[in-house]
RNA sequence: GCCUCUGUGGCGGAACUGGUAUACGCGUACGCUUUAGGAGCGUAUCCCGUAAGGGUUGGAGGUUCAAAUCCUCCCAGAGGCACCA
């Protein structure tokens, strides 16, 4: 020891970090060999987007949770695989470019370097040479090889439907895109459109998608929400025949329930403004009534009904139609609608129920028609209430009122008993509804079914920047009626030989608000030839949407090609590494002349992915994510995987086995966004405070899976808590001899050794942080270091720069131990091994201190942050004849070393501290041997005679005593 | 409206199956150290009370020898779904 200000007093966070950087990549530490994994672990995070003004601190809590836990699985012994890339193809990417003027394919070479910048700078065990970017094209080619095979298995049709338009994007969403009417990404309303689109038929997996996930090992937020989106609902259609006043009948009307039940109570029917039955039975041709393809009874009832009333209904249906469905949400509780004039036959009852257009009846939700029970269902009651119909009662609530329904809070809809129901009364509504379904389908009135509220997935976008959706039109064929599917005539896949279709780079990339897509002004894009007849063809404009790019990247990181191929890849961050093909090479080579190089790329990859590779690694083992994919990216993995198993491409049909949902970090109580401007950045705190400072605090804000609260202030409070470990550890490094480096075999020739309290504490630390990562409770385990750090430095008594003796009895040093005081209280193995349990938090300082306790570098030049001792041998000085053993290799970081195991019996105490309650209240704490503190009589005894006990039970009658051996004891008066 | 989750000091948060509430950290105050700044070190810090003692986990009840933890109702916040029949 000296007194020279030698650089260890300091953690010098960015200089270690740079250092190791380069270390570890050099020694390819976090590129597992796949094919020869023994114990393989995929650890996945969701890859971010690169939209806006970089990586913000909220993916960098969500990187790092989930980092931690890969590195704990590593030190476990796993073959640990933890990949990264970057979602950069889509809407998203594709709106900030516009926003800042930039053409997308420029800027998404520009985010690639900052990003991949940040990503390396968090410390995190990225497999830098396995990376996807969804742009690439040679990842793209697959994105739209998914897209053929869904065609080819009968997944994917064409189909004009009214669909969700986002006037601001300039592109139709999915359903799963609209919250509360509005763009997902934008915020603005939606419109309705009718166009012609692209789907994926992913309701054909709903019920599979509803039964696998009972069985998957999901945070349940998320399963409770995708349960709630497949929305199974089991039912029944019921048919009335519609007739006129006079009981002709004109027609038959289909209804759907859930509550057939309550059949007995139904008073009316309403069908939805857009049902074809409003069509079939009223025209706008004639201003008289005009009843379609219906019998003569029909058409005596034409003078019925006057044609003013005709004309009232076709207004009202126009109208609501005009409708944006916010509006039709907002009227709520207020209900319009207009009578038809036509009436329902209830067949239990023969009643007639009038018939009514109503707008708060769905179109595209069951038949588009309800049996209206105002009894029994709020809507119907405020619908009845508005039109003075009459309301039933056929349910007794467990409230027991069986007066008359005429105030909502009557209106009842769960459970009860049935009355007024004929050969339903009394009995229970559950019970009930299977007896009525039963009786209807016996009489052939009704049919069960199984709805969902699932739709199939639409997967077409009129806008630029995505994967061309890789299919061919052609209109000879189509007149022919031929084509790849029978159901679509015209229609071509691009064939696999001829993937992918290159984005080509195009100056006018801006959406137009007519529902064309940019591509579809570019002829040397489409034209071409058609795959079936060789004749003239058009290619498809359209886009594929962003989420098919990331409903399988899971699947390409193990087997991105360039690694298959052999040779060790290095990253060059600086470069903005692209791959062999990048933009670059799309933008040099035109659509129609593809360049050498994408030939030579398709000649050697026939398939997406290494079938020997997948079958071991995947699915992934652990997927750690944002709940706000719970619905959206979750579920098009799962139902693509489904489809690629069902097609014999793969051997699981559920992608990740594990699911972890992370929380989210606020910042002065709200959610990070721009909007609010309270977004940090990482990249300063990781310059001023070290990239493991950050990863530290992050993770110390709170549970993982309920996310954190942003302060600087707790932040340089971490970087404290840093710099004294490093002093800590700096410390007992360098009291060590240094002819007594890191011998973890054998501790007993160790000059120093642990204080049995520091012992003890260690290996409590060591139980509890290890229970604490397997469940993520990453803020305690750091709580839990930190006491033991505190105790350490209790023990050492001294200060680190005033090496006075301290005062140390005798019993504290284990015998053997040096106590010349001032300088250390841990055994090297023991400060080894709690540099483990920090590794995984702090990979960079415990890689640092672990490397100096192996090599004894105590000197000032060795210890010099820079020194760079531990990746050669050619140091000078008196250790230079052992250097050779302190190189540094992959299997001796501190980050290969097995988790350190605790030795059960230092967890024992000697003594125990019982709590002596009086009536439940805590009144003294005796402390009592191991051995008596399981003892009932021993512990009633010294309980018994601690005073303040005493003065407790003084003049009361003791009428049971109550023990917990170890525990408590507590006296009942 | 329905479903899921969360309410604990000035703040972030501890408390595994009911068993010593407030660990750990931030902040604050005082002191030591330092040329200064910063940093470091020490002490204190849920509330009332000089003390003995009493009170306290969103609120009100309940179960129990014992409740932050279990049950019922209510209040507040976050997220998801939503005229879904």
């Amino acid at each position: 020891m000296t007194d020279s200000p030698i650089a260890y007093d300091k953690y010098d966070g960015k200089a270690i970090e740079e250092k190791w950087r380069k270390a570890w990549e050099e020694v390819a530490l976090d590129s597992p060999d796949l094919a020869s994994a023994k114990r393989p672990y995929y650890n996945l995070m969701m890859f971010p987007y690169p939209s806006a003004e970089g990586l913000h601190v909220g993916n960098m809590y969500a990187f790092t949770g989930s980092d931690i836990y890969g590195r704990f699985k590593r030190m476990q012994g796993y073959d640990v695989f933890e990949p990264i890339g970057l979602d950069g193809f889509g809407i998203h990417s594709e709106n900030f470019a516009l926003k800042i003027g930039r053409h997308p394919m420029d800027h998404a070479v520009i985010t690639q370097k900052n990003y991949y910048n940040q990503l390396h700078a968090i410390g995190a065990m990225f497999d830098w040479t396995r990376t996807v970017e969804t742009y690439n094209p040679d990842y793209y080619r697959w994105t739209q090889w998914v897209f053929t095979q869904m065609f080819k298995h009968g997944l994917c049709y064409r189909g004009k439907a009214e669909v969700n338009w986002c006037p601001s994007c300039k592109t139709v969403l999915a359903d799963e895109q609209v919250i509360d009417n509005s763009c997902e990404r934008c915020g603005k309303m939606v419109e309705k459109r009718q166009l012609e689109q692209w789907f994926f038929k992913i309701t054909a997996y709903a019920e599979k998608l509803l039964q696998n996930s009972f069985s998957l090992d999901w945070a349940t937020k998320v399963k409770v929400a995708q349960k709630a989106w497949i929305g199974k609902k089991e039912g029944i259609h019921i048919t009335y025949p519609v007739v006129t006043k006079d009981g002709a009948k004109v027609a038959d009307l289909t209804c759907f329930t859930t509550r057939p039940d309550t059949n007995f109570g139904a008073t009316f029917v309403v069908m939805a403004p857009e049902h074809p039955l409003v069509g079939e039975l009223f025209t706008v041709k004639s201003q008289t009534l005009q009843v379609n393809s219906v019998s003569n009874d029909g058409e005596r009832a034409l003078s019925q009904i006057n044609a003013a009333t005709t004309a009232q209904i076709l207004d009202y249906v126009q109208a609501s139609k005009q409708k944006t469905p916010q509006d039709r949400v907002a009227e709520g509780r207020k209900k319009t609608g207009v009578f038809t004039g036509y009436y329902c036959v209830n067949g239990l009852n023969g009643k007639k129920l009038p018939l009514y257009i109503s707008d708060f009846v769905l179109a595209g939700f069951g038949t588009g028609a309800v049996i209206g029970v105002p009894g029994h269902d709020k809507r119907d009651f405020a619908f009845a209430i508005q039109f003075d119909i009459d309301i039933q009662r056929v349910v007794i609530a467990p409230d027991g009122d069986t007066s008359p329904i005429s105030r909502p809070e009557q209106v009842q809809e769960e459970e009860g008993v049935m009355v007024n129901s004929g050969f339903l009364n009394g009995i229970p509504v559950q019970e009930a509804i299977e007896k009525m379904k039963d009786y209807l389908v016996n009489k052939g009135w009704g049919k069960r079914v199984t709805t969902y509220h699932l739709r199939d997935w639409l997967i077409s976008r009129q806008r630029y920047w995505g994967p061309p959706i890789p299919m061919i039109y052609c209109q000879a064929c189509a007149k022919a009626d031929k084509g790849e599917q029978k159901a679509m005539p015209g229609w071509f896949t691009v064939p696999d030989s001829e993937l992918p279709v290159v984005l080509p780079r195009i100056d006018d990339y801006k959406p137009g608000d007519d529902g064309v897509a940019p591509l579809a002004k570019h002829k040397e894009f489409y034209e071409t030839t058609c795959p079936g007849c060789g004749g003239k063809a058009v290619r498809e404009t359209d886009v594929s949407d962003t989420f098919l790019d990331s409903s399988w990247y899971f699947l390409r990181y193990p087997s991105v090609a360039r690694n298959l191929e052999g040779g060790r890849w290095k990253m060059d961050i600086d470069s903005g590494r692209l791959d062999a093909l990048n933009f670059q090479d799309v933008k040099e080579s035109k659509v129609q002349d593809p360049s050498s190089k994408i030939s030579n790329f398709k000649k050697s990859h026939s398939f997406p992915w290494n079938p020997d590779i997948t079958k071991k690694w995947l699915p992934v083992h652990m997927y750690t994510g944002g709940a706000e994919h719970s619905v959206l990216h979750l579920m098009y993995s799962r139902f693509v995987t489904m489809a690629l198993h069902d097609w014999g491409y793969i051997d699981f049909d559920e992608p990740f086995s594990s699911f972890y949902a992370h929380g989210l970090v606020i910042k002065d109580g709200a959610k990070m966004s721009k909007s609010k401007g309270n977004v940090v950045n990482p990249d300063d705190y990781i310059k001023l405070y070290g990239a493991d400072a950050l990863r530290l605090y992050l993770m110390f804000t709170g549970p993982y899976d309920q996310g954190g609260d942003f302060r600087d202030s707790a932040m340089e409070g971490m970087a404290r808590w840093v710099q004294k470990v490093w002093r800590l550890a700096m410390k007992n490094i360098s009291s060590y001899d240094a002819s007594d480096p890191l011998v973890p075999s054998d501790s007993s020739q160790h000059s120093i050794l642990s204080s049995a309290t520091v012992k003890k504490a260690l290996h409590r630390a060591i139980k509890k942080v290890g229970e604490d990562l397997e469940r993520r409770r990453y803020n305690t385990a750091i709580a839990t270091m930190m006491e033991f750090v505190n105790i350490v430095v209790d023990e050492e008594g001294a200060r680190p720069q005033t090496p006075e003796p301290r005062p140390t009895s005798q019993d504290e040093v284990v015998a053997g131990g040096r106590s010349d005081g001032g300088r250390g209280v841990m055994g090297s193995d023991d400060l080894g091994n709690f540099l483990k349990i920090l590794a995984p938090f702090a990979p960079y300082m415990t890689e640092e201190l672990y490397q100096r306790l192996r090599a004894g570098m105590t000197d000032d030049q060795l210890a010099s942050p820079t020194g760079g001792l531990p990746l050669t041998n050619e140091k000078k000085g008196s250790k230079s004849e052992t250097l050779s053993q302190y190189t540094f290799t992959k299997s001796n970081s501190i980050h290969f070393q097995p988790w350190p195991a605790y030795d059960p019996k230092l967890l024992v105490d000697d003594s125990a501290e019982i709590a002596v309650q009086v009536n439940g209240k805590l009144r003294a704490t005796v402390v009592v041997s191991r051995q008596s503190s399981v003892v009932r009589e021993e512990v009633e005894k010294s309980a018994r005679q601690s005073d303040r006990v005493a003065k407790h039970l003084e003049g009361k009658t003791v009428i049971k005593v109550i023990f917990v051996p170890g525990k408590l004891i507590n006296f009942v008066v």
